[in-house]
DNA sequence: TATTTTTAGTTTCAAATGAAACTATTTTAT
DNA sequence: ATAAAATAGTTTCATTTGAAACTAAAAATA
């Protein structure tokens, strides 16, 4: 059994240098971790979110969303609002500001994925989603198991 | 733009899910951690390496390597020797100790990775390891251009 | 209605991380 | 041969992390 065989293992290699690639570049051009591109971006696709909410569509825990969410308002690229249903929870959107950020970032996501993706032919990209998709699946089937 | 349908999103939400089951397990059941796993894994395929070639084959940084190193020789999986030709280096390799952990380990690190590709058919397999074969390249060929 | 349990979110604390500085040695260049 | 640059590995230090404990509110149950 080689190490470099192991899928957990390239995955692994692959992702982080994905991300770290990202990380590096969002940090030195707009000084933005990726929990808070994440967060950005889902409050981008829609508004008056819930850290809850959030904390399941970006996989994050809610700790660290939580600490994100602190980060964004120093910041000023959120702002929240009070949940009349539930006085624990707030509803968050993009400032004015947040959104011009998130408007300038995101094309430069979109394209760094597009070059990524250049490498791959059409047939080559759904087959991966549908791997990825497949391989999600099954980890939440084998570790709620154990 | 949707966040769920990012690349490098996806991949690193299904990779730390895969990282994180295992490493729950292997933490739970034998109290090591992925960078020791990771160690063991290659010494055991080949001894007697340096912590520089460690850290070219695991991916992981010098200094990681260097304190997966330490805490491995405290709890006496490997050993070390001079190496003659560099007197900053030394070769590392598995004690009896060592050998008997990550042959225990192994399987259970092979069965797992078979349970997560039972859900693939072998040309799906194929095909992705084809995809991250190639994203890989990509990533090394965009970043050293940024 | 009162009590218990669950949930949203925060804080605390201890461990993991990695950049940068460091030591010791080796390699390269002059 | 000597000085300068590069390399192997460690240490320091400041940051990030996440589990566990916590607060406050909501939901479920008695």
């Amino acid at each position: 059994m080689e190490l470099n065989k192991f899928l957990p293992y390239q995955l692994s290699v692959l992702s982080n240098k994905i991300s770290a690639g990202i990380a590096k570049y969002y940090r030195q051009q707009y000084n933005i971790s990726v929990s808070q591109w994440r967060v950005l971006a889902l409050l981008s696709d829609k508004g008056n979110q819930t850290a809850k909410e959030l904390t399941i569509k970006s996989q994050m825990d809610k700790v660290r969303v939580s600490r994100t969410m602190k980060s964004l308002e120093e910041r000023n690229f959120i702002s929240q609002q009070a949940c009349q249903k539930d006085k624990r929870a707030r509803r968050y959107k993009l400032t004015k500001e947040g959104d011009a950020l998130i408007n300038e970032v995101k094309p430069k996501a979109i394209a760094f994925e597009k070059r990524l993706l250049e490498t791959l032919s059409t047939i080559q990209i759904d087959e991966l989603q549908n791997c990825l998709q497949a391989l999600n699946s099954q980890v939440d089937k084998i570790t709620e198991e154990i």
